[in-house]
DNA sequence: GTCTATATTGGGATAGAC
DNA sequence: GTCTATCCCAATATAGAC
């Protein structure tokens, strides 16, 4: 069937695109990267690459959505810890051995807090379901006796995720400066401390 | 004389310019902001605009620069308020009514992780002078006894400035969500409850 | 599905007059 | 100090052939 050989041929080129536009957006952002380079990178003229993402915004969030699905998978099988925040903390130790993936995820979460973007609800969404999920891991510490009843779970999912994303910042511009994996670690421990 | 005269309007328009500059790297972040619109909204053509900021960099670093001294200058006097703990979260309140200038913080800050990025400087050394500052108060409030010894001081700056920062990206994508000023209150009343 | 060629737009920066 | 005019470059997107 040359049909289901098209087809195949098809979805093996637009799996390298987003390798290639992966990793360009991540070293140099959103504006800074072309979509002839991402093109020529991937082996193909720019009308070729548009042929499967029809403009540049397209191809970014199929960027984003992919790697979101992916860091999902590999922290849900490798670190099977139940425990979302510990998760959170390995997270963030994971992320100090990729710079280029944090300052694109940072770049492109400050950029998509644009009320015109595109990537914006993306970023909503992604921010609301991770608060969900660590949220309820709170109620879950709460009951096992492990945080006090009086913390408000929401309340210190945001703060876990805020600092998180706060400290990605200070890390890239220093990366010698605090470990953002024992701040973390601190933060959680305080937290426990709470009466 | 008339050579104090021709300064005064070079300084006035100088100044002209920072301003509509501010308004629309705010508004548009650095890369869609043209500095043809900006000398357009300035009342002069492009070229005129660049005898007083020779490259758009020039004039974008002044822009942060100028933005970051009034802060300053505002903060230290209409907040009186010693304690600088306190003045961070008074800080973030007064920022809730400034999304524009927040979201410029937000995406520069994150552009300028960029190694090559010409801002990048600035906002190492913003960081570090902040920490540094946060540090001293959180020494002071452990000789008052109201925040444990045991607490790293540099610890707890990076992670008060960190939850500050990364806060406002979640409450610039859902500004009614939950609270900043809020959070950050019980954030920093956890930090006292630490033993 | 991929190409070449091109339309179209917009940007930063400079030259030189006033 | 400010202008007009222009250079030069890069970008996205489209048209149409193969």
């Amino acid at each position: 069937m040359p049909v289901r050989g098209q087809y195949a041929k098809g979805i093996a080129k637009r799996e390298e695109i987003l390798d290639v536009a992966l990793e360009l957006f991540t070293k140099k952002g959103y504006d800074r990267t072309s979509v002839r380079e991402i093109a020529r990178l991937a082996g193909l003229s720019q009308a070729g690459l548009l042929h499967h993402f029809s403009t540049k915004e397209e191809l970014f969030i199929e960027v984003l959505r992919r790697r979101d699905v992916r860091n999902r998978e590999e922290f849900r099988s490798s670190h099977g810890d139940p425990n979302s925040i510990r998760r959170l903390v390995s997270i963030v130790r994971h992320n100090m051995t990729q710079p280029g993936l944090v300052r694109l995820y940072v770049t492109m979460s400050a950029e998509s807090t644009d009320v015109d973007s595109t990537a914006r609800s993306f970023f909503v969404e992604r921010y609301r379901s991770l608060r969900a999920e660590v949220a309820k891991d709170v109620r879950a510490q709460q009951r096992l006796g492990e945080l006090s009843a009086e913390l408000d779970p929401d309340a210190v999912a945001s703060l876990l995720i805020a600092a998180a994303d706060g400290l990605q910042i200070q890390w890239l511009l220093e990366s010698d400066g605090p470990d953002m994996g024992v701040l973390m670690e601190q933060l959680w421990t305080a937290l426990r401390h709470v009466p």
